[in-house]
Order: structure tokens, then sequence, then C-alpha cells
RNA sequence: GCCCAGGUGGUGGAAUUGGUAGACACGAAGGACUUAAAAUCCUUUGAUGGUAAAACAUCGUGCGAGUUCGAUUCUCGCCCUGGGCACCA
């Protein structure tokens, strides 16, 4: 026998795979069912493969493989998300040109997937830098863009004023810049937006009936952050000191407009009037409580509203440091809240006409709502927190309602109810840290101090006089009350009555111990008890108590749940749920608001001035504007996905050129809009793409009108060419899309679009949830309403892996010098022991620890299957038949639902069986090889042919267990008294539970144990365990 | 801070989804083979107590409570680690 060595037998099948791909690979419109795998195509960076490709690749690898053999149809393709940062980057400091740094690293990767003996299809291979690729991630831009579904807005990048560049989040370090360390400033930038906000429903309902994990799921629920409300208008009118003049100065231009969910139309417009403040709402039932507004600092109200503030220049200051700040900053919670009151302005609340005052604060974001809030204190803990650093009126509207509706405090409709102002007093020790409780024996309750407060006596007033009566205490040094009131329903025995009381709370002090004796009639439901201040929380047993403990131990805060409202007029007495929609259609009446939905999911700013991206097929021209804004046509608001036509003069226009006037599409003849080659790849001083300076590539003419024109010059994301790649693969391109008419090809090719399409199994980090993964389901359920995705969702089932930590525990990062490769580990153990490791060492989906001491352990495992693969041929075991039976149902289940590491282990145990045998069966050894070969194929490849079995492994079929060489079974069942283990008995699987309960009870052991008791109950889990409960 | 995960021996992890906690593997210790090393093979390996050795007993799945005959698994509260937070991919 040969001494096992991967590298000659891996370079052997990887040739004879490769020259028989004609076999494996994908073909459109098989008469075997499709299966469509992905895994997310990789980033051409020149460090080559890394551990995730190789987590990812290897976990696709191994479930294609196992479904090729079980007769699907499996396409695996690969391609390159080339564009983006990094290879950017790595031009500007070598002085490369991105294009030619890419080939050469998509070179050394192909190598290093080919070494690995992954099956792909290389026949669909893309590359999104390649303008046959882009050409159609431009097309679809187009698309989008006549859609009404891409607009220009003014959004702040980050910018390092010294460097004079933009700066991609990732290179701004404790707000500094990488390079120079500068303070980054946030400047505003005309960029493109995609209305992804449009889709969110979509994005959201589509996600029913997914396979997605729950938490992905869950994720992308949250992303999107659908939430209902209003929205409610606060009139803006001036303090006694100045006088608003109408309309002064004030400018309504699509450049106001901050990205979110504030329009009410849909062409990218926001109605703006100095009158009013917007804001949106999800609890418009705490209006009564809105003490104060808040605007974010980039609010428009500002530049509307200058002359009428009387304290502008504090102001401006406010808002040049907000500009330094990032979103994550300004949002923590932890931070002191910081803001200034706007002076010379008041809004008035719609509701109750109560005139209050507008603070500028940048905990406030421009992004989500309308960029504006109402403060409502009692009910917000960022409002409360505001409220108290600037001494701001907390106003409660919404009691804590607390209900009792089982048990036997239960209200019971057959009686009276009667409502009872009260107290509640947390009394606490002159001395100790202790605080006075009531036991309620008869009733059950523990509880503080509780009393009703008589006529014509003050809350504090009834609660001293509760305590001393109750409590038999007479000296209180202090009182403090807590501002919530709550409100509790249930019925209460001792009075044969149904109770609704309105309680509020305070803390009294004790002086010192002097006390008389309670008078019985104050104490004959109850004994007083002093209970340490932690036993309390477990002690309490009625929840408003709970609630007030909780207030007092933890400091208050707001109160943000649902209960009655009170302190509002009208609606006091009325449920939240109820008053949200009666408080909402009092305003809808009055022409103050309306209901009204929001996200947090906000537009996709698809601009980079950057070079190395798509460039955007559009130009500006001028005479185009004029003709537009001229022509004061009106635009259309319909929620429609529509390709719709205008006619002006003798131009027809789409939607997106009419909302974004002087911006005209380039005709789908002139794609692709090859990026030009550049001498620097630096952006310009002003932040502009190193494209603006081509003079010549930038002037050209107008497509439409032919007049003088300006190419855009900024750049699309890296995210654009892998929002759509999963349909480029199933376009096989490469075969035949050469030099077709783009705008019609995706039409004549939606036979091979359907056959394929969706991706079965989509394979990628859990990193991706909430951008990639979500992008590309806007971009195809974008083309599937235009026509030209041929199903709705693109994954119909997603499957992410975690990511692979270094061995010290911290991300894999060439700076900190803990990275190890894929390569490091084939030139020393072979391709096969690499995957098979990588998988074997967790949980597909949990993050790990890369730790290459386990490596060997893999490799031993591959050295006895090389030898007991290769033992002389033996008549079949029925013992490991049986065995083998379970495995082929084991392995197959566990690699179906990608538990790719208990596969390997559960084949590891069978191989150490294996390893006492002198002789294993022909039909052993071949189902063995068959389970193996998913994960290690060069191994199983070789000792197939080795076995001199038919044809070769990977054309062979995949094994299916035989019931009837399953042996019946012998099970150990536990023997527990009281659920403590004591014996363990042998029994035939299967065993009645009368006869195992009889032999249990023989044994010697148990029986002395169980000698004098008697047994309550006998608990039998069938083939597992029996329990004896004495 | 917010959203989503995870926490089990010296280490990576397993546990039929509420039923023998620690499968499989690494490492370590001892032994065999060898001039020696590597490779290979055999034995032991959660902790503590106990025994000449066993038997056996107690404890043990981040911490604290709860539900249950029984909790790594369910519930609540807390601590820690990781992923994401919109211009990295």
């Amino acid at each position: 026998m040969e001494k096992y060595d991967p590298a000659r037998i891996e370079q052997k099948w990887q040739q004879i795979w490769d020259e028989n791909a004609d076999k494996w690979r994908a073909k459109d419109f098989s008469d075997k069912p499709k299966f469509y795998t992905l895994f997310e195509f990789p980033y051409p960076s020149g460090d080559g493969l890394h551990m995730g490709h190789l987590r990812g690749q290897t976990a696709v690898d191994v479930f294609a493989r196992k479904k090729r053999l079980e007769g699907y149809n499996v396409m695996t393709p690969i391609g390159w998300d080339s564009f983006g940062l990094p290879t950017e980057n790595y031009a500007i400091k070598y002085k490369i040109q991105p294009s030619v740094a890419t080939k050469e690293n998509i070179a050394k990767i192909t190598k290093q997937e080919k070494m690995l003996g992954y099956f792909l299809d290389w026949d669909r291979e893309i590359d999104t830098s390649d303008p046959k690729y882009y050409r159609w991630t431009q097309w679809i831009f187009l698309q989008l863009f006549k859609h009404g579904l891409a607009y220009k807005a003014d959004i702040p990048i980050n910018w390092c004023p010294k460097d004079k560049i933009g700066l991609a989040n990732e290179e701004v370090i404790d707000g500094r810049c990488e390079r120079c360390g500068a303070l980054v400033i946030k400047k505003k930038v005309s960029q493109w937006m995609l209305r992804i906000t449009k889709y969110a429903d979509k994005l959201l309902d589509g996600l029913k009936d997914l396979d997605f994990p729950e938490r992905v799921k869950t994720q992308q629920i949250n992303w999107i952050g659908r939430s209902k409300g209003a929205k409610i208008r606060f009139d803006i009118i001036p303090t006694a000191t100045s006088v608003i003049p109408a309309k002064a100065g004030i400018q309504t231009s699509d450049s106001d407009w901050i990205p979110g969910q504030a329009r009410d139309d849909n062409n990218g417009r926001r109605i703006t009037d100095n009158k009013f403040l917007e804001v949106f709402t999800t609890r418009p039932d705490t209006l009564f409580g809105a003490t104060f507004m808040v605007v974010s600092p980039e609010h428009n109200v500002i530049s509307n509203l200058r002359p009428q503030i009387s304290n502008l220049h504090e102001v401006d200051s406010y808002i040049d440091q907000a500009k330094c700040k990032s979103d994550l900053e300004r949002t923590e919670l932890n931070k002191d809240k910081t803001g200034i009151e706007i002076k010379g302005i008041k809004a008035v609340n719609p509701i109750n006409g109560e005139e209050i005052p507008i603070f500028i604060a940048d905990y406030v974001l421009s992004t989500y709502g309308t960029g504006a809030i109402m403060g409502v204190p009692a009910h917000d803990e960022r409002d409360w927190e505001f409220a108290k650093k600037y001494d701001l009126e907390i106003k409660q509207v919404v009691a804590p309602f607390y209900t009792t509706t089982a048990g036997e405090d239960a209200i019971r409709p057959d009686k009276e109810t009667v409502e009872r102002k009260m107290i509640c007093a947390i009394v606490k020790h002159w001395k100790e840290d202790k605080i006075y409780c009531l036991n309620w024996e008869k009733f059950g309750w523990h509880s503080f101090v509780l009393g009703g407060i008589d006529d014509g006596e003050t809350a504090e007033e009834a609660a001293k006089r509760e305590v001393i009566e109750e409590t038999g205490y007479q000296n209180i040094e202090s009182i403090e009350k807590i501002s919530i009131v709550t409100h509790n329903n249930f019925f209460a025995r001792h009075r044969d009555e149904n109770r609704y009381s309105i309680s509020e709370c305070f803390i009294v002090t004790l002086a010192d111990g002097s006390h008389h004796e309670p008078e019985i009639e104050h104490t004959k439901n109850h004994t007083g008890v002093w209970k340490d201040r932690r036993e309390i929380k477990s002690y309490l047993n009625q929840p408003s108590n709970k609630y007030y403990w909780d207030q007092y131990e933890n400091g208050e805060t707001a109160f943000d749940g649902h209960g009655i409202i009170i302190n509002s007029g009208e609606f006091n007495g009325q449920k939240s749920e109820d008053a949200i929609k009666n408080i909402t259609d009092k305003l809808t009446e009055d022409g103050s608001g309306e209901s009204s939905v929001s996200y947090k999911l906000r537009d996709w700013v698809f601009s980079r001035q950057h070079y190395w991206g798509e460039p955007m097929p559009i130009v500006f021209c001028q005479n185009c504007k004029k003709l537009i804004e001229n022509s004061k046509l009106e635009i259309p608001n319909s929620n429609k996905i529509q390709n719709q036509k205008f006619k002006i003069q003798s131009h027809n226009f789409t939607l997106g050129e009419i909302q974004n006037p002087g911006w005209i599409a380039l005709n789908d003849d002139n794609l692709p809009l090859v990026l030009p080659k550049v001498k620097h790849y630096e952006p310009t001083d002003d932040g502009k793409s190193p494209l603006s300076k081509m003079t010549d590539w930038v002037d050209t003419t107008c497509p439409k009108c032919g007049g003088p024109a300006m190419r855009e010059t900024d750049t699309m994301p890296n995210w654009a060419g892998s929002s759509w790649y999963f349909l480029a693969y199933a376009l096989n391109q490469n075969s035949d899309l050469k030099s077709q008419n783009i705008g019609n090809t995706f039409k004549e090719k939606q036979k091979e679009l359907a056959y394929w399409m969706p991706v079965d199994v989509y394979e990628g980090g859990m990193e991706h949830t909430t951008l990639h993964l979500l992008y590309s389901r806007f971009w195809n359920e974008f083309l599937y309403d235009i026509g030209v995705a041929p199903v709705k969702e693109p994954y119909e089932k997603r499957v992410p892996h975690g990511i692979i930590l270094a061995s010290d525990g911290r991300k894999m990062s060439k700076s900190i010098g803990n990275v190890v490769r894929p390569d490091e580990i084939v030139s020393k153990y072979g391709a096969d022991t690499a995957r098979t490791y990588v998988m074997f060492m967790g949980p597909h989906d949990q993050t790990l620890a890369w730790d290459d001491k386990g490596i060997s352990g893999v490799w031993r495992f591959f050295k006895k299957v090389w030898e007991n693969m290769q033992k002389a041929e033996g008549s079949a075991d029925p013992k490991i038949e049986s065995i083998l039976q379970h495995l082929i149902v084991d392995v197959s289940s566990d690699i179906e639902q990608f538990q790719l590491n208990t596969p390997v282990a559960k084949l590891m145990e069978f191989n150490n069986i294996l390893l006492k045998q002198k002789t294993v069966s022909n039909e052993t050894k071949s189902v063995f090889l068959r389970l193996l070969y998913p994960f290690a194929p060069h191994l199983c490849e070789e000792l197939w042919e080795i076995n001199k079995f038919d044809d070769n492994i990977y054309l062979s079929n995949w094994p299916k267990p035989d019931k009837s060489k399953i042996k019946d079974e012998k099970v150990n069942i536990v023997i527990q008294i009281n659920s403590k283990n004591r014996d363990i008995i042998e029994v035939e699987s299967g065993l009645a539970d009368d006869k195992l309960t009889e032999q249990a009870k023989s044994r010697p052991k148990i029986k002395a144990i169980l000698d004098g008791k008697s047994i309550s109950k006998t608990i039998i889990v069938k083939n597992r365990l029996i329990n004896f409960v004495t």
C-alpha cells in the first residue's frame, strides 16, 4: 500500500474533474431538477482567499456535491466583486492601475480556488468591474432612475479638512482621519439616492415566506423599523419680542430635503412651511404631555426662521459642533444630552393650545421621522433625561395600569366598582437598610404601607397620617414623592368590592424608633414587617408596588408603556391604544395631523466620489433643465412603479428626468459607459471624483437635446454590482451575450432566468444581513416589478456563517499580524484536510477562533481512512451494517441542514470502529466513501478507484438507508430515584413499561434505596429513562 | 446606546430539542516500538472527596432567582464576549 499523499492525488483528480467538467457542471434546461447554490462572491483583494471564504465555500461545496449525487442539476457559480476602496487605495499607494491590480488578484485567487478542489461553474464567471458586466449595472440604475427611484439630495459625508477628501466611515477612527489624524467634519454633498424606502413594506412582506433563520429576519425587520403613529403639526409663533414677517426669505427646494421618511408625496420634494413644525410620533396618546419640542441640528426650520431667532449665534455654533459627531455618538444614551433653546419662537400644541419652547439638540436625528420631535419627558426616556438636564416640566399623561384578571383578586363582574384615591408609602428605617412592609396574611398580599386619601386631605398628608397610624412610628424625617401615578383595578376581598384605585407613592424616611402600638382598627388585616432592602423585590407581590420599588431603587425614569390616559381633557380614562386612535382622529379633523407610518430604513446613498466604481450613465444638461422647469409640469403622485413618459416640446422625458431637472439618462445603446483611464486616482481638492479632472470626458453632448452637457463624475458604491449578480449567473452571459441590445436582452433571457431563479441556498456572512442582503432583495423586487426578474424574492433560503477570528480571539488583521491563510494549511496537509477541518471546527453559523492544533486530528483520521478502505474485502458484519444505516441517515440530514461539524465526528466514530476490523465489506467501503466524499472528494475519489468501484465517485449516487439492515438493538435505560441517576440497565429497545418497571425495581441497588419508601409517581421516557418519585 | 447572536472540561466542541452532561477531536500524563527522534499503537484524563485499586458519594453547563419529578435546554433579572449600526467588503 502506498502512503496517503494528498499532493499527488489532489492534483490528479482536479485535472480529471476539470477535463470532465461537462459531466458535472450546471446546464440550462437539463432533465434533472435544478438546484442553485450561491455563496457571496469574493472581493479580489491582494491578500487572496481568507478563512471566511474557505469556510463559506467549503460548506457550499459539501452541500452541492451531495446534491449532485442526489441527482440535481446544481449550479455553484463564482465571480468577482471587484470594484471598491481597497483596490483604489492600493492603486493610489503603488501607482498601479486598479484594473491591472484587479486582474492580477483575480488570477491569484482563481488559482487558490482551484487548489481547494471546489466544483465551480467557471463558464459563468463574472467580474463586476468588467464593462461587459457593469453595462448591466448601469442599465439597472437607469431603470431605477426612469422609474422615479433615483434622486439627488444633499447628504453629509465625512470630510477631512486637511487632506480635502471624503472618507468612508471605516476611515474615520475616533472622529479623526485615518491617514492624517485631523478632526473629521460633516460636509454636505449633492448625492444620488435610491428610494429603497418605497420598497420598505415589500421587503418586510417578502420575508414572511422565506426560509431565512429567524435572527436574520428579525434583524432585517428591525432595520426596516416600520412603526405606526401620527404626524402632528405644531404651529410656530413668535414670542412677544419678535414678529415673523410673512414668508420672509423662505425658499422651498429639493436641496432642503433630508433623507428619511418625511415626505408626503412621491416625487422627492418636501413641502416646507415656516409656520409649523411637523413631528412624527408613535405615541400620539401622549400629546398632552408634550412640554417642549426638539429639532435636529440639520432641520430647515433654523435656516427658514433665521430672522426670528434671537440667539442665532449660539444656535449656529451648536450646529457647527454637531457636524463633528456621528449618529452613533449623538444617540449614545449614556452620554449627556446636549442642546439649546431656540429663542424668539415657540410652538403651539395643537391639542390644547399650550405654548412650549423649541430646542435644538443632536440626539434628534434628521434621518428618522421628520427630524423633529415633541418632547414628552414623562413617557420617553431620552426626553426625560433632556428635561431633567434643562429643568423642563415633566407632565404625566399616561398612568401605568395594573388590572387583575385571574385568581382570587380578579375583578368580579357581579360586584360594584368603587374608585378610591390611595397612597402607597415606602417607609425607610431610621438607621438600618430596611423597608417597612405589610403582610396581609388572610389575602396573601405583600405590600408597602397603603391607605386611602380622606376628603380635604392632600396625598402627602394622607401618606404621613397612614404611616403613623399603620406602623405606629411617630416621627417622620422626610417625605418625597415618586412622580408617576398608577391606576389599579382588582377585587378587594377585604371590602368585598371591585376597587379602582388611583395611587400615588411616597418615600417616607423615619427619624427615629419612637413607637406607639398602632390601634387594632388599622392593623386587623395585616402585620408589619421590616424587610432587608435586598429582599424587597422578591417579597412584594403587588404589581404597582413593584413598579414603585423599581423607580425608587433604580432612580425615577419615564414610563414608556401603555396605560390609562390622564391629564388629557376629554381623553381621560381611555386606554393608550384607544387614545392613539382618538387623538389622531381629532388632529385629522382639525387639520393638524394624520396617522402615518415611519421607517428606520433610510434611502440608499448611491454616490461615491471615488474612481474605482461603475460610472453613472447620466449627464447634466442646462438646456433640458430650463425646458423642464419652464414647463411647470406637475409631477404625478403615484405609488405605482411605472416608466412614464412626459412630452415637452419635441422631447420625451422620463419620470427621473422630470424629478431631477437637468439630469438626462444615456441611451441604452451608449452602454456601457466605460470607466476612462486617469493619471491619478486621488480625489480632487473639493472632494470630487478623480474623473472630474478629465474635462474631455466630462464635457459631452446631451443625448436628449444634443446641446452641451456634463457627465456625472460620481461612481456607484461597491454594493451596486453585488445587488444583481445572482441574475447574471443565470443569464449565462459569457456564452452568448456579447453584443446584443442591452434593453432587450434581459427579456430575451427570461427562460434562463425563470429556470434558475430563485437561488435555492444562499450562503454568506452574518455581517451582510442588513446591507447587501437587503439591497439585493430591493433590486430584485424592483426588477421583478418591471418584468425583468422572474421571481419576487431572489433567495429561497439563507444560510449564514459566523466569522473566523484569529487564535487570540480578535479579528484577523494584517496590522495585528494574526492572519492565517488557507494556503498555508493546504500546502502542509492538502485541500481535503483543510476543507474537512474547517467544517469540523464548529457549528457553521457560529463565530470561531482559529486554532490550528486540531488539524492533526483530521489528518490522522484520513490516514486511517486510507488504511481502512484498503483492507481486504470481507463478508458484511450485520452489526456494522446496522450502524452504517444510522450513519447514512445522520450524515444526510446533517449536511442538508448545513450542520457540518457533526457529520465529520460521526464519520470519525465509524472509522474508529472499522479500525478494529481485519476486513471490510465492499458495500461498507462504498457507502462510507460516498458519505465522506463531499468533505474529502480527492481522497474518496482515489480510494474509489483503488477499490475498482464503478466509474468515478463524483458520478455515483448518494447512499440511501436500508431499513432491513437495521437490527433490533439494546438500549441503556437510566434508573433514577427522585431524578437522581442511581443505576443503568440494558434492555431491548421498546420494552413495555410494566416490564421495565419490574426489572428496574428488582435491581439490588434500587431495591436498597427504595426500601421502606413508597413510590408516589413513576415517570418513563421511552428507551431513555425511568424515574421513581418517592 | 440601539438591534441580533453566543457563554458547556486545559482547548475546539457534542447532547436525539425538557430526560445518562462532556460524543468526536486537540492537548496533557504514563506506557509500547525505536540507538534516538518523528510517525504509529495502548491506557488515563471535568472537579472534589474516597479506595491499595475499584466500588461509591458530592459538586458541576457565565452569575442569581423561578417553573418542573427532572433544566445546558423554558421564564425573569444581571454580567461578559462577538456581529451590525447605513461610504469596508
